[in-house]
RNA sequence: GGUCCUGUGGUGCAGUUUGGAGUGCACGCCGGCCUGUCAAGCCGGAGGUCGCGGGUUCAAAUCCCGUCAGGACCGCCA
């Protein structure tokens, strides 16, 4: 139907007859005849010059023929790739109509996105999300090549699986067969994968659809993809080699620019330097210890395990409403409380400056580096609340856009096995339970110093995002008896949920590792959108509905009846 | 489960603080004029359940309560 893309043409093709098919994307009428119509495809635009009267609308669908010729003098159009050319048009042909559009396709409107995504067909004819499906393309071709070229072979899992009943929540598919039961779709591939290092693929990799049913975020959805990789005869090392391999590939493929060696942090440094497992070190406003400064203090509010501050550069001018607002939004994270202090040339202004002493001030001052003109932030608490609360307060004061300071990929590495106690007095595993304790903290482990025990499991952090985690697994039985001992899950327990992997880890596990990372994460922040819907094609809303499709919906009464099911009433209030 | 923000012709906004006639801006749409535009220009026109329900008031887009939808975040996401 064509013979060229409208994007394409240029200078060298003057005089050719060409056929083009597109959109209507810009009209300038001047008269029956002369009229410009602006031709997009995917390519982009090209100038139409039109002698003779065509009703012509937005959006409506040609065919044309014509000359490609140069523009006349002083008419060429530098800001657009063929605006040296136009095509001076024979034959014009409507392949299809269009009704006025529900919203502009320009990219100067910021278009309500329940609109956006109830005709996401005409979304995606906007230059936006063109580019971003591109990039996407573009990622996943780069994730796909960087892990062949290390000897990674592509294995597809099944959506239909055994719902486990650990991690997030499952989304189930009732069985019609077996009216009563349930399928679970994969929360991510994880027992799959190692059940193929058990079959000797030696090194596992698939661009993977997994579905939880969590709440929604601008960084998450129900349904995701990720890279998941699991090698065998590996250390954590060769893992973080491999990833880093393919991550920096996928930025090359976008920004043209290969990033250097990933940098490798403790989870401990991290938390405490960052509040946070994922920290964003585009910027600084590092959290600082101050729990020595106070050791001695009179000041009650200060005589906690943990005191800790940050520094905004700059922040004495903040007013005193938006202190109050900043502390309020700490109290709903749970802080107890908020200090500020400005520092001015006359010394600390705060309200508590006056229970603290003039060492304590100074030796504040000196702790945080602190120059006249900086506003200074204190939380006071046990050690997880002030770190969690200050890094929550770092990132609300100080992130850059999505768009600013480049890409700082960082491994977290050395995570704690436990992340703390349940009420039942159990450990609550980090990462999953089988992750292999640090080969360091073996006798921690033996002893029963639980929370000291470190894991071979490590994440990967992008700009304050987590892109993905992983872990060095257990491949000895004794081993994973002892942890599932730990966890409290007896033998009985573990075989009920995960009897098809200890029975597969009867019969030579090989020693795997592996590691995923969320692809629309990794996309949105090469693409430079600070959701991830931005590069999805068909997303859902906050609320899990999608406005196309008018998806979730009821089911008719005699498919509930095939698949065994009855629905209960709205759950009313007492 | 919780906190905060948003909802006004087809689209994007202003108007809400301090109640007084559906008032305004830009784009789009429809009609007319126009032979070198490129966010074309000029003239004219149509288009409104101010998300929805209730309340206060002589009077509500505006104040109060509820509700729906959307968004950001906390919890949650091994």
């Amino acid at each position: 139907m064509r013979t060229d893309r409208c994007g394409d043409l240029r200078a060298d093709d003057v005089d050719r007859s060409v056929t083009l098919c597109g959109w209507v994307d810009r009209r300038r009428e001047h008269g029956e005849h002369l009229a410009f119509i602006d031709l997009r495809d995917r390519s982009g635009v090209v100038q139409l010059v039109i002698d003779g009267a065509h009703d012509l609308r937005s959006e409506y669908v040609l065919q044309v023929t014509g000359n490609v010729r140069l523009r006349p003098n002083d008419t060429a159009n530098q800001a657009l790739p063929t605006g040296a050319i136009e095509i001076d048009v024979a034959e014009v042909t409507i392949l299809s109509t269009s009704d006025p559009l529900p919203f502009p396709l320009d990219d100067r409107t910021e278009v309500d996105e329940v609109l956006r995504l109830r005709h996401r067909y005409l979304d995606l004819r906007r230059s936006r999300m063109q580019r971003n499906l591109e990039v996407r393309a573009r990622v996943n071709s780069a994730v796909r090549t960087a892990m062949e070229e290390q000897g990674f072979i592509e294995v597809e899992t099944p959506m239909l699986i055994a719902s486990t009943p650990e991690g997030a929540r499952d989304f189930v598919v009732p069985s019609r067969k077996e009216p009563g039961s349930f399928y679970a779709l994969p929360q991510s591939p994880q027992l799959f994968k190692q059940l193929c290092m058990v079959g000797g693929i030696d090194r596992y990799y698939q661009i993977a659809r997994c579905l939880r049913d969590e709440d929604l975020r601008a960084d998450r959805q129900f349904e995701f993809m990720q890279l998941d990789a699991e090698a065998s005869f590996v250390s954590q090392d060769d893992v973080l080699v491999f990833i880093s391999h393919a991550v920096a590939s996928a930025a090359e493929a976008i920004t043209g620019e290969r990033p250097g060696e990933i940098p490798r942090m403790s989870w401990l440094e991290a938390m405490e330097r960052f509040g946070t497992d994922k920290p964003d070190i585009r910027f600084g406003m590092e959290l600082v210890e101050l729990t020595e400064v106070f050791a001695g203090t009179e000041f009650r509010a200060f005589q906690a395990p943990c005191v800790k501050g940050i520094r905004v550069p700059g922040g004495a001018e903040t007013s005193r409403n938006r202190l109050d607002e900043i502390t309020d939004q700490c109290r709903s994270w749970g802080a107890k409380g908020l200090v500020w202090m400005k520092v001015t040339e006359d010394g600390l202004n705060s309200p508590v400056a006056k229970f603290l002493t003039d060492d304590e001030q100074s030796a504040l001052a000196a702790a945080m580096d602190a120059e006249v003109g900086d506003l200074i932030l204190i939380v006071a608490d046990e050690r997880r609340a002030a770190r969690h609360i200050l890094g929550l307060l770092r990132i609300e004061l100080g992130r850059p856009p999505v768009t600013e300071g480049g890409l700082h990929f960082l491994w977290v590495v050395d995570f704690p096995l436990f992340e703390g106690m349940d009420d039942a007095g159990n450990p609550i595993p980090a990462h999953h339970p089988f992750t292999m304790p640090h080969p360091d903290d073996m006798d921690a482990l033996d002893r029963g110093d639980l929370l000291d025990v470190r894991s071979q499991a490590y994440d990967l952090v992008l700009n304050g995002w987590e892109l993905g985690s992983g872990s060095v697994r257990i491949h000895q039985r004794e081993v994973q008896e002892q942890v599932f001992g730990i966890l409290g899950i007896g033998a009985e327990e573990a075989q009920s949920k995960f009897g098809f992997l200890l029975d597969a880890f009867r019969y030579g596990p090989p020693p795997h590792a592996g590691f995923a990372f969320g692809m629309d994460r990794l996309t949105a922040i090469l693409a430079g959108e600070e959701n991830i819907r931005e590069v999805i094609a068909y997303p859902k809303t906050q609320s899990g509905a999608d406005p196309l499709t008018g998806a979730p919906t009821a089911i008719d009464d005699r498919q509930l009846e095939e698949l065994g099911l009855r629905v209960l009433p709205p759950a009313s209030q007492a």
